[in-house]
DNA sequence: CCGAGTGGGTTGGAAATGCCAACTTACTTC
DNA sequence: GAAGTAAGTTGGCATTTCCAACCCACTCGG
């Protein structure tokens, strides 16, 4: 699809990602439903489509369709390791959504196990301070194609 | 768009920026491109695309149009607030790109203020413990509607 | 003064994608 | 034997996206 422009692992992490409805089936699945069906009425998706963005998912690694039952054949859907790396970013989205899109009080909360209520703080792994918005700067860019 | 389905900050977040290019956009954006000819070139998106984009980013408060030049007219992109808030979420999309999808050595590469490369780390803003999957539970869901 | 170039788009038509409802297959339960 | 459940697939239509070309207003070089 994006065959030209800048060489960029966001570009490329959307490819597989940035469909519609991909991430909100991912929101399902960590959510902890893992049938067509379930998946189906929580997104609103069209079946179809779901069915289409959920094969591109497996294909891609990020969720493992496992048969629960062989007669009839029944499948569900399973988070990879890949699918528990995007929850930061999940969450992340959540949390930009209640701040500057969504009216009202959040509708999903989280409650980390030290017993406070979720916020995601993101930080420079090395040092440990905050990130904070100009305190980076690229060392390496991807070409423009 | 997406009229049904759970009530959730993720889908209205996506409802902004989650179309095909609003993301990318954005990267250029905040990697300091700011002429409409300049994203278009960098993010390989059609012109006609990209204008809807920015409009409906500027629209939703994420991308600030200013006129720098008044004959003939020209315009500028500049990130807000909403924009800066985004950063994280675009550095996490890259590494998860990087290490999922991409093949080779990362394309683009920030570094941190402290020295380093920077990596990220997300951890909850309370206890300042790294987030690990498993270690949230819900404790407020959004209906499905 | 003339033509080329630049910036920021808009337009038209073809191609791809998405939506919805209905259908299918293969069981299980009432 | 009728209805329900699970996991999709199919057909037809509607909406988006893509691409190239065009437009307008100005500037610059000769």
């Amino acid at each position: 699809m994006a065959a030209r422009g800048r060489e960029c692992s966001i570009a490329e992490a959307l490819e597989v990602v940035g469909e519609r409805w991909s991430l909100v089936a991912l929101r399902e699945v960590m959510l902890g439903e893992r049938r067509f069906n379930q998946i189906a009425e929580n997104t609103g998706a069209s079946r179809d489509i779901l069915a289409a963005r959920l094969r591109k998912l497996v294909d891609a690694g990020v969720l493992e369709k496992r048969q629960y039952e062989d007669h009839p054949p029944r499948f569900e859907y399973l988070p990879t390791e890949a699918a528990r790396a995007l929850q930061p970013i999940l969450i992340g989205l959540m949390q930009w959504g209640d701040k500057y899109v969504h009216q009202g009080p959040p509708p999903t909360v989280y409650e980390h196990d030290c017993g406070e209520e979720l916020k995601l703080a993101t930080s420079c792994a090395h040092c440990g301070e905050p990130l904070k918005p100009g305190s980076t700067h690229t060392v390496r860019l991807g070409a423009v194609r």
